[in-house]
DNA sequence: GACTGTAGT
DNA sequence: ACTGTACTACAGTCA
């Protein structure tokens, strides 16, 4: 029989300290709550007791926090973000059934001691686990103490017997007692002997077994100041050794009932860990009955097969009034359809394909429906669009292309996910569940919970798995709908309302068309350039081999680190937590000394350029010799979109050689490209927002605005300043619109950090209103939790609240950055909308094709060519009225680099 | 899957 | 006493 014991706050301590600090998205922290269960859960692995409990301290004990905490001898208050989470373990532990042991007057320590000794007179073996050493008096041959050690990499488990003290500490269990009796324990108050240590301690007890034998024994000892303190202070050793002692006789019982090991993944738990989103745990409950997880709306899901019925339904939908219903395409890895659910709330049906009921008609229908005025909510309209699109025939996919999807494809539409993001940036999803929980409060399944493992993709083309498609495309349908009024509701509360119809929901529609468009890619021309690439990079390779003696993999950091600071001797090495550094700016300092590092960077650039663009853009070429990205509308935090598979909105263009890969991309058959990119965007905005009259003059005189700030910040004339000069005031520039700091700064440019500090100081003094305004944005982070862009966009700051310092910087960094970033980031979309609205609306038949932040690129048919360089400076420029002109760069060329 | 490194804005 | 920088996507190693 096997009885294991967990100390509550002790693991929980243990927990929040080894955790990244999670949160949930409702802002809730969760790390300890995960790190606990995590921990609990691999003792019950290992240990596989047949009864188990988990005892508290009624009220949260003081932690030492680090060494230093423990040498001034105080114990630190438990941070809140750790507090908060107490109540949270113990309500799961409750959830999974798990005693959860506290007495009133005695502390978690008497518990632990009490029921292990209980444990052991009933004959069971005992395990006790803590991160607490005091407990290891508490060891017998039949009580283990077992103390989690939180090692980078993992967690080391030490484990006591009794003679495993022993052996460790020299001392037996029970004079553990004295042993901290005499040398004390600041942060326990426990006073102990006045200089007495460790050493001494340790030695005394080991010769005469307790403070008692020694006070026996003091003649035979060797004299000096620290026995005449032991004899002295006596009374306080005796004090010391009840303080120390932890009471085995606590008014308690070890029922053996309750604490039998059951089944741990109760429905109860299995909501706790959705709530707080632990999806790593999620997996466990696998041989859980999760259906009850549903709610009860998942009664009014209906199936239906039949054409008549869906027949029915349609016309049951055209008659009801509804000017907005749920929708969900399900579709696999092709985009092909395999089914529909729409829901008008109290009826929600799927309609799989089948017989009749084909994908093109099911897209065809949702088409009508949205054409006659139904406003059809998804999680995903771009693409919802793409898949009908995918069915449509050429004459209809050329009618899209003349016209646009909105016209053509879902003229009324709205995308919850779109709204959603608006409400809260930061989250990493935007899924019917996700949302179900934080607008509704009602918890449904997830992708996982319906389909273990599998992929969607591969669920849907298993007709095994019909039922769970039904439920999961209902819930998806369901949740649209229902969620769709507070979204938008809330929305117009927070101000954002002009952002969602005005800005986000057309810029799906103009998204939609760029992805559609692609951008042309001459495949062989890639290839050779891949080829060229290869050349070099084996000949890098060659000569890197040779200079280190051996060969070894020059991509991994690891081996590079051994070679160059372990092999070659080079000195000047950084250690991370890992190894040594090999990143390119320390590599370049070490450059003039050691002839091998130039070449280890070059292969870097090459491999990078190689196997990222060479060889990924290949793998992303469609049939029709076009690239196709997908624009992310719904991932930064900041309010930019993001470009994946493939990503081309990092495109190199710095490097001269990088930039040859833009030659590749060319403009179609009669069409050159037009690129226009913004000039100072995001400082043209910061004047604004900011109204200093300074850099406001300056871009009004059409100066030069990094020799403008330089003249200002080093204090001298603007035609004497020198190209050094001009490149600190550069980097402070930047650096004021990342919200910048003297540290940073000062690794930028290379000066030290009170030489960094002068020029942030001057620069505030020139700019006086930036300070303001930038203080100002501190303070209304601080105050309201987030920030604003011009357009009222929100970006939520949790982290200014933090009561960890760096984090708290962080925070700061992020309210000075946020607007500025996030308003220069509506201004393009706006362009962006306007631009491709006007080419549809002059009926046009140049295409935009790209955004990459301040550029777009547009793909101009010639005799098009004077009319859409107008169009695009008239809508780039006047997207926004500011205290400073937004002034574009324009240039035309047979390809993108030329462009550019 | 975490970590390192690098491309862009 | 000490921290270590905005926003992304992707490739590669290594446990």
């Amino acid at each position: 029989m096997k009885l294991l014991l967990i100390d509550g706050h002790s693991i929980a301590n243990r927990a929040f300290y080894g955790v990244p600090d999670l949160t949930n998205s409702q802002g809730e922290h969760t790390g300890a709550i995960f790190g606990f269960l995590n921990m609990m859960l691999k003792f019950i692995d290992d240990e596989k007791p047949d009864n188990f409990a988990v005892a508290f301290d009624v009220s949260a004990p003081t932690f030492r926090h680090k060494m230093y905490d423990a040498y001034k001898g105080t114990r630190k208050p438990m941070l809140p973000e750790l507090k908060e989470q107490i109540p949270r373990i113990q309500e799961m532990l409750k959830a999974m059934g798990v005693p959860v042991i506290t007495l009133e007057g005695w502390e978690a320590d008497d518990i632990l001691g009490t029921l292990s000794r209980i444990g052991e007179e009933k004959g069971f073996d005992v395990t006790i686990v803590s991160g607490d050493r005091d407990l290891l008096q508490l060891a017998t041959d039949k009580v283990k103490i077992s103390i989690p050690k939180t090692k980078k990499g993992g967690t080391e488990i030490e484990q006591y017997y009794a003679a495993d003290v022993k052996e460790t500490y020299g001392v037996t269990p029970k004079q553990f007692i004295d042993v901290k009796a005499l040398q004390g324990d600041a942060s326990d108050n426990i006073p102990g002997v006045e200089g007495v240590g460790p050493k001494t301690a340790e030695k005394w007890i080991a010769q005469y077994g307790s403070i008692e034998e020694c006070h026996a024994h003091v003649d035979e000892m060797k004299k000096g100041k620290v026995l005449d303190n032991f004899i002295a202070q006596w009374d306080i050793a005796v004090l010391s050794k009840e303080l120390a002692t932890i009471n085995v006789h606590a008014p308690i019982e070890l029922e053996e009932g309750s604490t039998k090991l059951e089944n741990l993944f109760t429905e109860e738990a299995y909501l706790l860990c959705k709530r707080y989103e632990l999806k790593k745990l999620l997996p466990r409950f696998e041989n859980t009955d999760t259906s009850k997880v549903q709610d009860t709306t998942s009664e009014t899901f209906k199936h239906i097969s039949d054409l008549s019925d869906v027949e029915n339904f349609f016309a049951g939908l055209s008659n009801s009034g509804k000017d907005f219903i749920g929708a969900s395409i399900m579709a696999g890895a092709d985009k092909s359809i395999k089914g529909v659910a729409l829901s008008v709330g109290d009826e929600t049906v799927y309609v799989d394909c089948a017989g009749f009921i084909t994908p093109d008609y099911l897209g065809h229908k949702l088409v009508e429906i949205s054409k006659a005025g139904v406003k059809l909510c998804f999680w995903d309209l771009k693409n919802a669009m793409h898949i009908i699109y995918q069915l449509f025939s050429s004459e209809e996919k050329a009618q899209v292309d003349a016209n646009g999807g909105k016209a053509e494809i879902f003229p009324t539409a709205c995308d919850v996910a779109v709204a959603a993001y608006l409400l809260n940036p930061t989250k990493n999803a935007y899924t019917a569940d996700d949302v179900a929980s934080e607008m509704l409060g009602v918890i449904i399944p997830a992708v996982a919970d319906l389909f273990g493992k599998k992929k969607l993709e591969v669920a849907l083309e298993d007709d095994s798995e019909l039922e769970h498609i039904t439920t999961y495309a209902c819930y998806n349908a369901y949740v649209a709908y229902a969620s769709y009024e507070k979204v938008i509701s809330e929305i117009k509360d927070q101000g954002m309302l002009h952002i969602y119809e005005d800005i986000e929901l057309p810029l799906v529609y103009t998204l939609f068309d760029m992805e559609i468009a692609g951008i042309a890619m001459d495949a062989e021309a890639l290839s050779a350039y891949g080829s060229k690439l290869a050349v070099r990079i084996t000949e890098l390779e060659k000569s890197i081999y040779e200079q280190a003696g051996e060969e070894f993999n020059i991509n991994s950091p690891k081996q590079l680190g051994v070679i160059l600071f372990e092999k070659l001797g080079i000195q000047g090495g950084k250690k991370t937590k890992t190894g040594y550094s090999t990143a390119a700016d320390i590599l370049e300092e070490l450059a003039p000394a050691n002839p091998i590092i130039n070449d280890i960077l070059e292969y870097r650039q090459l491999a990078k350029l190689k196997s990222t663009y060479a060889d990924g853009l290949a793998n992303c070429l469609d049939s029709d010799g076009r690239i196709r990205s997908t624009f992310m509308q719904t991932v930064t935090a900041t309010g930019r979109i993001s470009s994946t598979e493939p990503n081309l909105q990092n495109i190199p263009v710095r490097m001269e050689l990088g930039r040859e890969i833009r030659k590749v991309f060319y403009p179609k058959d009669g069409c050159v490209f037009i690129d226009a990119d913004y000039s100072q965007i995001e400082l043209r905005v910061l004047a604004h927002m900011s109204g200093d009259d300074n850099l406001i003059g300056a871009f009004k005189a059409g100066q030069d605005i990094h020799r403008s700030t330089a003249s200002l910040v080093f204090n001298t004339p603007f035609d004497e300043v020198t190209d050094i000069q001009r490149r600190s005031a550069k980097a402070v520039n930047f650096g004021i619109v990342y919200g910048i700091s003297a540290f940073g700064l000062a690794k930028d440019i290379g000066v030290g950090r009170k030489e960094a500090q002068e020029y942030i100081d001057n620069y505030f003094l020139a700019y006086p209103k930036m300070h303001t305004f930038l203080e100002g944005l501190k303070a209304e982070g601080n105050e309201k939790g987030y920030v604003t862009t011009m357009y009222g966009r929100r970006r939520p700051i949790p982290e200014l609240k933090s009561s960890n310092f760096m984090t708290r910087q962080f925070g700061e960094r992020v309210a000075m950055n946020s607007p500025i970033q996030g308003t220069a980031a509506d201004i393009i979309k706006i362009a962006m909308v306007n631009v491709h609205d006007r080419l549809l609306k002059e009926k046009l038949k140049s295409k935009l094709l790209l955004q990459v932040h301040d550029e777009l690129l547009i793909e101009t048919f010639k005799d098009e060519q004077a009319q859409v360089e107008k169009l695009v400076a008239e809508e780039m420029e006047h997207a926004a009225s500011l205290a400073v002109d937004l002034e574009i760069d324009m240039k035309t060329g047979m390809n993108w680099a030329e462009a550019h």
